[in-house]
DNA sequence: CTGTATTCTGTAAACGATTACATACCAAGC
DNA sequence: GCTTGGTATGTAATCGTTTACAGAATACAG
């Protein structure tokens, strides 16, 4: 079932059959019509990788992400696919669970698939490897991470605004004793938001002896950290996580020791995943639009794939605090 | 960067080259030596539509599912593609949106990138849809949906099992008002949850006016159909919902109407998501094993690939009840 | 009718791998 | 030194499209 036998049921040539396909050039309106009734009737689909191989283009898009089960970045895909369906586009992911291993793979299968450009969300890998992308011309966007170059943009994401504001809120309700859980330290997202908490600390003079503890950006080590925290004394009054997932798993460990949320301890997350509202106190925490995000991302990646020029350009997308019963608001 | 330029530069034919890659024939030690650093130096990767095209072997499996947003789903696609990543697979999701128009979508392009095997976890298509794939001698395999015949293996879930064991968790606490939110009726999945929820009930003598509200396995669906219930008199004493994310938004309109669970009425989800045992109270649920259902469908599908005698095979996946405080258990 | 411009269609060469088949190489046995 | 047989390598066809180029058909003006 190939474009040969589609051209000898409609009594054409192979190259108008493809012509009608792709309506790239003119072809008579009868004789499309010809070839579309022969498509319909042997229910032909054109070879994508016959078709990838000659004309270079796999209408494909790369989109590598850290770690599926976070819901996170489902959210971040679904918004980013419903904009390449929209545009005749496929998106395939990428995982890496955090793991530069796996970051290796995955940048390797998009360059075997010839992929027509690569979004990357996520950082665990060294440089150099994800260099390779731009070394080979395929665009690529990055968020955090990256360093301008030919056939890049970069999405930086202004962390430090959401924790700004939340050091804020927790200063106003006479917080000083904050604990901090960070996430892993091989991402940048995660290193970013670990120093816009320390710089944070710093500007409001409580500079020494920060409550500083190690998490992995999902829910057990976000209760690790928390048992930590809580044999400490003092104990912190409120504490800060990395990401939502972390301030589940604390979460979770404080009300297992008795304590309130948030009349013992205050407790802050990051990204706003559709659970933050539904935890029990809710989840007060910082907005990160995934919308905003993947439509930037791909308009960013589109604009590069193009322009032939190659020439970089730069994306900012902010963040905020929203104020739920974690930490005493509303 | 191509096989040819490996070739020259290791002083081969490109056949030799392209055995080393493979390990498809005996190759002398000291020119595959010569191979792969030839490749090394060059960086090069096998460009895989070429493979493919020539081939007829994509090593890529193809992974339909109905929501990527719903936890249930992630989960399983990790399980999944751990099980794929090891055997050199590689996996593509589909994502259907519960929407008939994307599952066709989706399966055309399964089609169109020449997958080696596909396993359909939804149904909201058409039969007749579903047919392509065997009709084009695509090894599938089918989760609750899917009829025997070749090139096909069907995974049956035991959901009657977990809702049979549910049913009589809440009759010995007495409960006799029990209300059922089901899911989207176009997947069967969700058909056959509620059928088995209508008939143990008709089983405990409980046939007549049941109450029976829609969702759409999404947390909204869960809310609005809780609030119907919430306004019936006699209100039901126990709830149980067609998945988590409907039970969940049940439970946050229960709570919202300052009801206490389960004091005032219990409830239970079904897939039991991560989430599930983080809400408060935590939720009783029904599970089922996505480590167990990945690596069967996995298992499955290799099998039909590796065969080519394409006969049928069928396996069954049992689901359970785990009791935990949303029924006052424990 | 003829010539010319325009539109449409066909021919055939790519694209980059795999693989059937042919051939070169080499060691062992006599 | 000559078979024999196995191993290692090379040659060239092939997969199913796209697309440059050439050639046919059509339209239109004179």
């Amino acid at each position: 079932m190939n474009i040969k036998e589609v051209a000898k049921r409609a009594k054409v040539s192979t190259a108008t059959v493809s012509r009608t396909i792709n309506n790239s050039e003119k072809v008579k309106p009868r004789t499309a019509e010809r070839v579309r009734k022969a498509i319909e009737e042997l229910n032909f689909y054109p070879n994508t990788h016959a078709r990838t191989l000659v004309s270079g283009r796999s209408r494909m898009l790369g989109l590598i992400i850290s770690d599926i089960t976070n819901p996170f970045f489902p959210e971040l895909v679904k918004s980013f696919e419903d904009e390449a369906v929209q545009r005749g586009k496929e998106v395939i992911i990428g995982n890496t669970d955090y793991n530069p291993k796996r970051m290796a793979g995955c940048i390797q299968r998009m360059v075997e698939r010839k992929v027509d450009g690569v979004v990357i969300m996520t950082s665990e890998a060294d440089p150099g490897l994800m260099m390779e992308l731009t070394r080979r011309n395929i665009p690529t966007v990055f968020m955090d991470t990256g360093k301008p170059g030919p056939h890049t943009a970069n999405i930086r994401i202004d962390y430090a605004q959401g924790i700004q504001e939340a050091l804020q809120h927790l200063f106003a309700l006479n917080h000083r004793r904050i604990a901090f859980i960070s996430g892993p330290m091989n991402l940048e997202s995660a290193r970013i938001r670990h120093a816009a908490f320390v710089d944070g600390m710093k500007e409001r003079g409580i500079g020494d002896h920060l409550m500083l503890e190690k998490g992995n950006h999902r829910i057990e080590g976000g209760a690790m950290a928390m048992r930590s925290l809580l044999k400490m004394s003092p104990r912190p009054t409120a504490v800060m996580a990395s990401n939502d997932l972390t301030a589940i798993g604390a979460l979770g460990v404080i009300q297992d020791a008795n304590l309130k949320v948030p009349d013992d301890l205050s407790l802050i997350g990051f990204d706003d995943i559709s659970f933050a509202h539904l935890t029990q106190p809710p989840l007060t925490t910082i907005t990160l639009s995934r919308t905003q995000l993947a439509v930037t991302a791909f308009a960013a990646l589109e604009a590069l794939i193009r322009k032939e020029d190659g020439s970089h350009a730069d994306y900012t997308i902010s963040t905020h605090l929203v104020m739920r019963r974690s930490t005493g608001a509303i």
